[in-house]
DNA sequence: TTGCGCAGTTATGTATACATAATCAACTGA
DNA sequence: TCAGTTGATTATGTATACATAACTGCGCAA
């Protein structure tokens, strides 16, 4: 057996900080601090330390004033860059995806876009963002390549604060989202690779033309 | 001023790492004890472990027995993942590069390009290694996106182990793969940005053909 | 002979104390 | 009034001691 009981107390704090700046509960520039994250995680410093590399090494924190680490601040080019950079790698799972993915893989796809539908008509942003998110990773996965699975990853958990808060702002968003997703589903059950490529690079365009225009206003 | 004199030691430590991993001074499994490390160095575990962590996360380490660092190992089939991911991503950094590239940093490459056949000529491979790196980033930093580029890089220090080692190998590969470097030049240079992508995913190809040839004949 | 279990060994996991660098603010002198 | 400097503050950087988990080998019993 391999059953891993111990869980390492570093893991647990990065993911919890990752879901808090994902869910916008930490916001960019806002402080991360080894004394008071110790204190609240009931550890020492250490593995709070470990947790915060982790997460700078992720693109998640960068250095702030007097050496602290602080929640990434990203400006709007870096934001075209993520969202230029995710539309291409995401398409190219979906090209590839649509050829190798297992009859199994396909099924599950194909349940994942019917249940975000539920999700649509109760205008349940929170629950869509879980079935986009399940709906991203079951493609990126059917690429049937680690490699690039991994690298895609890193880019949707830098651009994901955004992504969701897209959902939360505009609710009209979803509904034309779910239809870029019945798009991709039907090039991928087809198994034509250049129009789920397409159709993917076009979703992914939707959502950066979305948010960077909510980053603009914001900063404006 | 930000003139930055102090280096942090951790980072010096994971460059070094790098390096010999890279160089194939560190082989595959090969342990990075903490304490002999340390004491090597002459700081405590606390930076060493930091740099370990670092390696980790960026692939070049993994988890041996009793927990400790060693080198990662990787197989062909991950291997074989790896240089199609990268592949497809230099490719669309090829294809960027065409179209974005300003005149100097196209007069730059051209330069490397030049600078290489000397290399080649001579038959100095650790040259050579260096000038295909400068090649490659040129391109991935061509693209003008860097996140693309970061993504890009993360993947390349990956293969980088097996690349040069191809070269250390077999000679005849210098000449080849500056062949295969002439073509996408030109595609670039001329600005057609299928053509560049065509010819980079071709070279990346030939060069997954020598390395997974390598690592099955050592393995067998 | 083989399987199980127990302890020894070894390396990391964690906590904590102290060192150090970077910032901020107050003070001084022109 | 303002610029420059110096000291207090604050948070990280580093070292080290102790806790803990995992592997190895031995011994014992079936």
């Amino acid at each position: 057996m391999d059953t891993k009981v111990t869980v390492r107390t570093a893991e647990v704090i990065y993911a919890e900080l990752v879901r808090r700046i994902v869910e916008g509960q930490l916001g960019p520039g806002d402080a991360l601090n080894e004394v008071p994250l110790a204190a609240e995680f009931g550890v020492s410093r250490t593995p709070v330390r470990e947790a915060l590399q982790h997460l700078s090494i992720s693109g998640l924190a960068e250095r702030g004033p007097r050496r602290a680490f602080v929640v990434r601040r990203t400006d709007v080019p870096m934001l075209e860059d993520l969202f230029e950079a995710l539309g291409e790698m995401e398409a190219l799972c979906a090209r590839m995806a649509a050829l190798r993915m297992t009859a199994i893989e396909r099924h599950r796809l194909a349940a994942t876009v019917e249940e975000a539908d539920g999700a649509v008509r109760d205008g349940d942003h929170a629950a869509y963002s879980g079935l986009n998110a399940r709906f991203h990773a079951a493609i990126c996965s059917g690429a049937h390549n680690r490699a690039l699975d991994a690298a895609t990853q890193v880019l949707r958990m830098r651009t994901l604060p955004w992504r969701e808060a897209q959902f939360r702002a505009a609710a009209a968003r979803l509904e034309s989202s779910q239809a870029e997703h019945r798009g991709i589903l039907e090039a991928i059950l087809a198994e034509d690779g250049e129009a789920a490529h397409r159709a993917m690079r076009g979703h992914i365009a939707a959502s950066m033309l979305l948010v960077t225009r909510m980053a603009r206003e914001r900063a404006g």
